[in-house]
DNA sequence: GATGAATGAGGATTCATTCAT
DNA sequence: CATGAATGAATCCTCATTCAT
């Protein structure tokens, strides 16, 4: 009866798919330009284009839009890593996606998802916000499991040592890279990213220990080609950085 | 001791001196308890016993309050790591110093001073908090200058190797250790403070990277290739120190 | 009986006639439970088991079913109390059925005819609830005509003295009641009702009074006074119609 | 030092004293008028002439005005019964002075007191208002207790009988009196509380049943002047009741 | 007649800040 | 300098009611 035709009820449908997107979009702007309490729903209504009440028909509360805006964007940055991540098979160049993929997840609109983040954390609300277990942890445990699985995988085909702690790796790869994120924005802006990821993977798996144990893999020429090439997108970032 | 002799202008005295310090300490600890919004100047008023107009003789309004705490928390570890790197000069050693620093004042109060620098940053005023310079970027600057001197000193010395970039390494360092306070906290609480800053100086240090390339000692092509990242560094930050 | 045949169009009909009833019904408990403004429509249709819309379908306004409830508890009250005096002669029985119907109703659901009595005169409509001529007054009337009746009847029989004044009667007799039940609640609750109107209706008969004059029997004078009595006793009420 | 002369901060003094105090006013006007939930605190702010903000200064919340309301005017009324219970000693005339008082204060502001009662049973808030001991519960204890005092030395003076339910004759005197008062309301106003009180005295002592226990007093002819007077009162009452 | 999303006015309360004393 | 009462704008959120489907 009311399944053969799906294009009869379209506007509703659409309607209120799109109601709900528009508020979270709106919010997620407006929490990012203003801050989570300076953005009131009164305006968050008023640049929605509906009005107040309507705003309290799909979210509980203020704090409800705030987790709806942060599920969205950690989902959509999981599903993109691991789409990224399939066709790829060396380890270095799945840390590197993962950094890139990261980079640009959490620079968009000047950094919102950190920032949402951020402003998650900081809220009033979380009395005792380190020890607490909240939604927002199970979702990024999901998504550092990327890198975890990602680091094993190295570690089984011989590629990375063993003795690492997977722990401390995870908080230097995403905590390094947004701490990183944060100098890009203050400097010339996010067009480096590529070659920010790149460099910072870099040092996340070569350390910076001189002396290393020997290696009779790539020849010496090669690893002085590889470090030329290093130097070279150093400068190229350097100077791009500046722009 | 101090008890006997304080009394000709203790009382005024030192109530105007604690007065100030009064104010700073209820508040952080306010704001480390419920928040910055919901630590309301009544409240802070009445738990530092003081008149809620008094505040505002001292400070022109609430978020100078914020940032007077920032400023002294800042201070605080800047001196603390300063004093604590002083006598020390293996690399390793001060690393392991600067790490382990930093994660003693940043997890101090349920991780005051990194929530007071993102309500800092998520202030309702901050339009645009991730291009603004501000005085906690200052302040951020100066404490980074300690990681990038130790660094760079390891260069020189020869113990770390050259091409290396100090803004990632930078953020690598600081930006590990705080995501890992987080980790810590929602775990086995900071008593692992000491440890986890070994294992990160470890990972931060030698990286993930099993068979690496044999290094014995600098060949020619390589004093070329060391003078060749000199230039390039040098021009890096003659780029950079423009901007 | 009542299972078998009430197959074939029962259940539009019963919906159709149980809805406004369930609408009713709910509305009475919620505003027990929670009171008149705490009981939402939305909860009221939610837990009727119906849409918010539906509600306005059937009742103009919030207010409406609040009238419905008090006119179909008053009803059932002035049935209740009629039904039970029919079977009674002695004007001592008869004062106890309506003490005992009127507690019975009055304590019903935690109060709540009291309570919508008195909800409804505070509502934020009634202005002058006092000198207000309401449909509740109206109702009221017709629910006090019945102890009216009683006592004149009673001193038509001579069980009664003649020279009450049938409105302070009434007073004495509700009022005492309801008053009474907000005390019956405080301590030993319900149970309680039975007795308590045979109390009541004891104190309300015989007064308080320890020797009171002799009375053997109408004697002329006396029979003069009854008849004066009647005399202004039709002109009291000449004067009150009027009004 | 600051005893010595109390002249000089008077202003302060009534500012204050009257701040509170017209707050209390203004919202029993207003309460009264309205209804609670319709005085918007709001209103009551504009009203009594001063910022929304002040109110909450004074009173934690709406729900405490209404308390502070309800406990002046309780206090107010207790205060006016014992003063002026104190010079008599005859039963009848303290159950008439009592009367007289209850249905003065009752009858103030169009019912006021009654109504803010009312409102206090009503208020969403009280759940189960029913079996609830609020402070409104203790403060009608303290003053039913002049009731119940004076029906007790009536008693052990032998004016009144002794096998009466103290709280029954409570609840029909003040519950009778409080029905009593919407009746006055509803026709002539309170100019007639003076003698309403003698009826409802009257009819409260003396009951309705016609052969009482023999009584030597009172000869005949009283008894009979007696009632004419009575009978004189009521026309009186009716007739005044008209105006 | 039923639905339930949209409405938007209105609610109590909080808050940083001011200023007269 | 200290006080604390006064301020009033701003907050999130609720609610009865409407109306297009």
């Amino acid at each position: 009866m009311t399944r053969s035709n799906t294009s009869a009820t379209p506007q509703r449908e659409k309607s209120k798919r799109s109601r709900r997107g528009r508020i979270v979009f709106t919010a997620a702007q407006l929490f990012s330009k203003l801050g989570y309490h300076a953005a009131s729903t009164r305006r968050i209504a008023s640049e929605a284009g509906l009005s107040e009440g309507t705003i309290f028909n799909h979210f509980k509360s203020k704090q409800e839009i705030l987790i709806a805006i942060l599920r969205d964007m950690y989902e959509e940055m999981i599903t993109s890593a691991q789409e990224g991540l399939e066709p790829l098979t060396d380890t270095r160049e799945r840390l590197e996606l993962l950094a890139l993929n990261h980079l640009q997840h959490i620079s968009r609109d000047n950094g919102l998802l950190i920032r949402m983040i951020h402003i998650h954390h900081g809220l009033d609300v979380h009395q005792d916000y380190l020890s607490e277990e909240s939604f927002i942890n199970a979702l990024n445990r999901r998504y550092t499991r990327l890198l975890n699985n990602t680091i094993k995988e190295g570690i089984r085909r011989g590629e990375l040592i063993e003795n690492c702690d997977l722990a401390v790796c995870r908080d230097l790869f995403f905590g390094g890279l947004e701490y990183g994120m944060r100098t890009l924005f203050l400097r010339g802006k996010k067009s480096e990213l590529q070659s920010y990821a790149h460099l910072a993977v870099d040092n996340f798996i070569h350390g910076l220990e001189r002396n290393r144990p020997e290696h009779p893999g790539p020849k010496e020429s090669e690893q002085t080609l590889a470090r030329l090439e290093n130097l070279v997108e150093r400068l190229e970032y350097a100077v791009k950085a500046r722009t």
